[in-house]
DNA sequence: ATGGCTTAGTTCCTAAGA
């Protein structure tokens, strides 16, 4: 089965794209992020067209994620984090699905850094690893799919320099997805493709496409229950070339039946 | 230092993204 996390940036915006990406590809299981809609704005009938059954957390003109799958309609374990009741910004949604439970993770960007949105993203991530912590305490086979707005290595960006300041590499961010992965998490990218060089976005700027300047930021890990499961990793990067295209491309993990 | 994209909303400018 493939498994694919997906960073729209606007369905509306990117729906021709995306239906084109859902018949083309046929994944089974798609996390969407950056919906940039309502659950009453976002199409739908169209997704349901395509034969895929939705689950919407959106949020009106920012954040918003998604699980779509194929087979089986997925059923509702949890939105949003704990530990922050005032939080009403739509970044985590998890269901279970084809016998998985699958969590689609849109992680708070943090720049400006320094900053109360940095302050945001670190109080995430740890509200995050509790969640995870969770899971792996209950032994669900589970993956964690989405933009983690963060480079963890710095082979996995085109520039260490350029992006130095940026919220996406600092350290707090760096040891904050270490200590995620260190409850026993596989990252899948990373283990296919181990001596990085991989990017999932290309900023829309400065020419970052056809320079091929790019960072890695969307990650799929793995629980130990499914980590043995892994069989290919990698980013459908043809979609970024696309006319009207994300700034992301869908990455994805196929894993045995 | 440069140059300056894309989306959505309180829409012809601004905020946010990364």
């Amino acid at each position: 089965m493939k498994l694919v996390t997906y960073n729209v940036n606007g369905i509306k915006a990117r729906l021709p794209r995306l239906l084109e990406y859902l018949a083309e590809v046929q994944p089974d299981i798609v996390c969407l992020q950056e919906l940039k809609s309502t659950d009453e704005t976002v199409p739908d009938r169209e997704i349901r067209d395509a034969g895929y059954h939705p689950l919407w957390h959106g949020q009106k003109g920012f954040n918003g994620v998604a699980i779509l799958a194929r087979d089986t309609p997925p059923v509702e374990r949890q939105r949003g984090l704990g530990g922050e009741p005032e939080d009403e910004q739509s970044r985590y949604l998890e269901a279970e699905v084809g016998g998985l439970v699958v969590a689609s993770i849109y992680l708070p960007n943090g720049n400006p850094q320094p900053g109360p949105k940095f302050d945001y993203k670190l109080r995430w991530m740890e509200r995050l690893a509790t969640r995870a912590r969770t899971l792996l305490t209950d032994e669900v086979p589970a993956v964690l799919a989405g933009d983690y707005n963060v480079i963890a290595n710095d082979d996995d960006t085109f520039s260490v320099r350029a992006m130095a300041d940026d919220a996406l590499m600092q350290p707090e961010s760096r040891e904050a997805y270490r200590r995620l992965l260190a409850q026993g998490w596989t990252d899948a990218l990373r283990t296919r493709h181990p001596r990085g060089g991989v990017w999932t976005f290309w900023d829309y700027q400065a020419g970052a496409w056809p320079r091929d300047a790019g960072f890695r930021i969307d990650h799929l890990l793995l629980s130990p229950a499914i980590a043995d499961r892994l069989r290919e990793a990698g980013v459908d990067k043809a979609y970024r070339g696309r006319d009207k295209a994300s700034d992301h491309a869908p990455t994805w993990v196929r894993l045995t039946d």
